[in-house]
DNA sequence: CCCCGATAGTTGAACGCTCAACTAAGCGGC
DNA sequence: GCCGCTTAGTTGAGCGTTCAACTATCGGGG
């Protein structure tokens, strides 16, 4: 039997267009902004951020990938560019050989301090300054809910 | 004198840490679901898209770049691709000589057309079955407003 | 104790995007 | 009619991501 396909309607079409054109627009510009204020793409400061905010600032790379939202390979590859910057360094797990842990250096974090300001307030200028207060509600209420249904399927 | 940073609060930072989880995870899987069942990133059948509703389904470089949110680079590059699949073919301009015209080819029309249905439904599954009416409308309001926000600044 | 499937992580190639530099053509003022 | 600024579009290098293939280790069942 053929299942017809269910097509968007024009309310939820042209939610799907307004959502893609701004979370494009909003990414590309975090993105440039912390490229050129902190030499680092936005993939990269969420691993620093998240590696800060670890106990003994370090984390088993599934983990941090983990933590990330991002694939191990992805990882793998940007951790070696962090490390190359030393801004992160790697050490052998000691409860499980075939584990890498993440550690963040002195000078990752000073990088993570000097850049945060700046990013904070992009993030705040480009979208919460745009927000009321209820909006920033109705959107981390649509956020969790979406993402927390993504896990599932 | 030095400026504070407005630092995110607690609700901030909530809203923009699930909002960057749900916007990567949906766009990372339906992102590899269209690679997988269509052959290419879903930025490519975005400018697919956008010709094919355009009259005579041709744009303007330009336009087309406007359209589908892109650099021109990077939409120079995509074309480029495009053409190569045969899907997308380039023209010249007839009222501007630096000019090119994309035009979507029949082939590409029909890859669309074969594409869509499984795309709409992955829009459908992984983002509006998880929200109700209201929430819909909410997303449509913040996002017009981030997007607005965003090409006034 | 030894398999064997699962888990941890890495690697290289292919691909897409960004950035800056470039060519070519339009256009306004003198 | 020409100069200079602007606009249209392309190009190549460098970087980040994806995907599949790979090595190494873990851990439970026989």
């Amino acid at each position: 039997m053929v299942v017809m396909t269910r097509w968007l309607n024009p309310d939820e079409q042209r939610t799907w267009r307004a959502y893609l054109t701004a979370s494009r627009a909003l990414m590309d510009t975090l993105d440039r902004e912390l490229q050129r204020d902190a030499g680092m793409p936005h993939a990269y400061y969420e691993i620093l951020v998240r590696l800060s905010e670890a106990p003994g600032r370090q984390l088993r790379m599934s983990d941090l990938a983990e933590a990330a939202g991002s694939s191990r390979s992805r990882l793998s590859h940007a951790v070696a560019r962090l490390e190359a910057a030393g801004w992160v360094r790697r050490e052998d797990c000691p409860t499980d050989r075939r584990g890498q842990v993440a550690v963040l250096t002195d000078d990752g974090f000073a990088t993570l301090a000097a850049a945060a300001p700046g990013h904070v307030e992009g993030v705040r200028r480009h979208l919460f300054d745009a927000l009321s207060p209820a909006q920033i509600d109705q959107l981390r209420r649509i956020s969790e809910t979406v993402a927390e249904h993504l896990t599932r399927s």
